[in-house]
DNA sequence: TTGAAAGCGATACCAA
DNA sequence: TTGGTATCGCTTTCAA
């Protein structure tokens, strides 16, 4: 278009103020250009754990380049409905969703929309047709597992995370296979939300059933944080009397530091923006699935026993 | 309609399982159901501190009745130009703005732009044009700097939070007001973002600068856990040798607990979003401003000096 | 390079 | 109650 043509239309533009129409343009383009990340929890918890705010940070880096607007979503319990109609509306040209629970099943309403989507954290159904991106939380509950009793601990307490999510049940599986196979008791369970509030509740529960334990394994590292402090409360020194071992680093700080598995949440939320940004470039790619390896670190939190 | 025909199109829309296209029909409605919550702050500190979970739950709770979907618009700094284009192209059908920064200029976009929207927090423009929602700043600041004069302090230290942003200059306003008509001086001034990772930083040179202070008044709470941490560090006691008072009461865990102003966050969100549902119902109301009182809260961080 | 016209999928209005 | 039709504002295609 000639030069002048196009002085002329910024011109109008500038003095209309005319601002294109998403809706229209929508309607023909059938693209909205923004994407949705979908936390389904409260809102506390959003804004409090380290675990989303990594999330959002690899997650806005692979999409930095895109020109795409990120859009949160926060689907607090009993909202589901209301969360459903805005992904299937299409507001968004696609989602990623995180910190997924049974109940939402949101799981099961992306595998028959043909809203592209990305879980970060195994879906717990449709598993065969949905993309995600996971840590081995099988194998951390194992390498966990492996640890404590490498450390000399034989009566061991678990703090699991909550059961209806993958995170929670996998690396409870692995805790027990591996406790199991070194011949050690597996009865000592109590579950708890991956929050600090409920953990301190069900790590009291935990130690009115079995004051002998010699270490905790937590289902995450604000577990551990809630395990640390009852213990502190009761007089129970950590690593000498009771071990304890929490998962994702997350960097929370704790007196001592705390053993853990690495979580490699920013990466595997970075890994999901790309798979989608790939989806939403070819809509027939086949579903994939992507498992990062979790590492141990080892903190003063699992010392071996002084006696 | 009959209820033949109900359920003839209730089993095709079944049978199809057809969904309306929103794109559809907002050029036609001129409504996308949609509002956004638009944070201009990096993720770290909007996940981070409990002012913005405060600002969501206000919000929502406002919004619950209304069926509108509440989007979080996370504007990192740089990025405000995709913001500024996804308000203006009709994603939403209005805004709730916090934490709003000079340089962001949402504040003349939104005057100019016909999109229902309301500040939390004072703009810096426009401000006969614009809705907003305040804490009384300045009052609270002179509330303040007198509870802090009323212990016996004179040498008082200050630190500001951000002076980009309304909150960190009316508060500042206020010290300085008050200590000026005490007759105390009001060169000892810091300015810090409202971090505590800047605080300690900006308390690290107050300290430098002015050793002999023996009170500091902080920008806010997270201000304040900064400066508390920094006196302890350098031996200082909390309060006999130094008073500190904050600025929120978002309920930071300090020792001894920290005095501060209350500010009403989760009130003011839900006034704002309150608001909002009367612009999009109404939009030709004049711009409104609505004014919260703080109220002092005196723990053990002002207690007067045993001296 | 430019202009004209068709269509996206809903809503809303009017007439039957 | 029902059916038909104009309309929203843009993109895209086809002709000129």
């Amino acid at each position: 278009m000639s030069a002048a043509a196009q002085a002329a239309v910024d011109k109008a533009i500038a003095e209309l103020s005319y601002t294109p129409n998403r809706a229209a343009r929508s309607l023909v383009t059938r693209r909205t250009d923004s994407i949705a990340l979908v936390i389904p929890e409260p809102d506390e918890r959003v804004l409090t754990d380290p675990f989303f705010s990594a999330t959002l940070n690899g997650l806005s880096s692979a999409l930095a380049s895109s020109d795409l607007q990120l859009v949160l979503i926060i689907a607090r319990p009993g909202e589901s409905d209301r969360t459903r109609r805005y992904l299937r509306n299409g507001h968004v040209d696609g989602a990623v969703v995180v910190s997924h629970h049974e109940a939402d099943r949101l799981d099961t309403l992306l595998a028959e929309s043909r809203l592209p989507a990305v879980f970060v954290g195994r879906p717990l159904n449709e598993i065969g047709r949905l993309n995600y991106v996971d840590v081995d939380n099988y194998g951390g509950g194992r390498l966990a597992a492996e640890h404590i009793v490498a450390t000399g601990r034989t009566r061991i307490g678990m703090i699991a995370g909550p059961q209806d999510m993958a995170a929670g049940r996998d690396r409870l599986r692995g805790w027990k296979d591996m406790l199991t196979e070194h011949g050690l008791a597996t009865d000592a369970v109590e579950t708890s939300d991956f929050t600090t509030v409920t953990a301190i509740e069900a790590t009291q529960r935990l130690l009115d059933k079995h004051p002998d334990i010699d270490a905790i394994i937590a289902g995450s590292d604000l577990i551990a944080v809630g395990a640390i402090n009852v213990l502190r409360e009761r007089g129970l020194s950590v690593p000498d009397d009771v071990a304890v071992i929490g998962f994702d680093n997350l960097g929370v700080s704790t007196s001592p530091a705390l053993t853990t598995l690495t979580n490699p949440v920013v990466a595997m939320a970075r890994t999901a923006g790309q798979l989608l940004l790939e989806i939403l470039e070819d809509d027939d790619v086949e579903p994939q699935h992507k498992q990062f390896s979790p590492d141990l670190v080892v903190r003063g939190s699992t010392a071996p026993a002084k006696g």
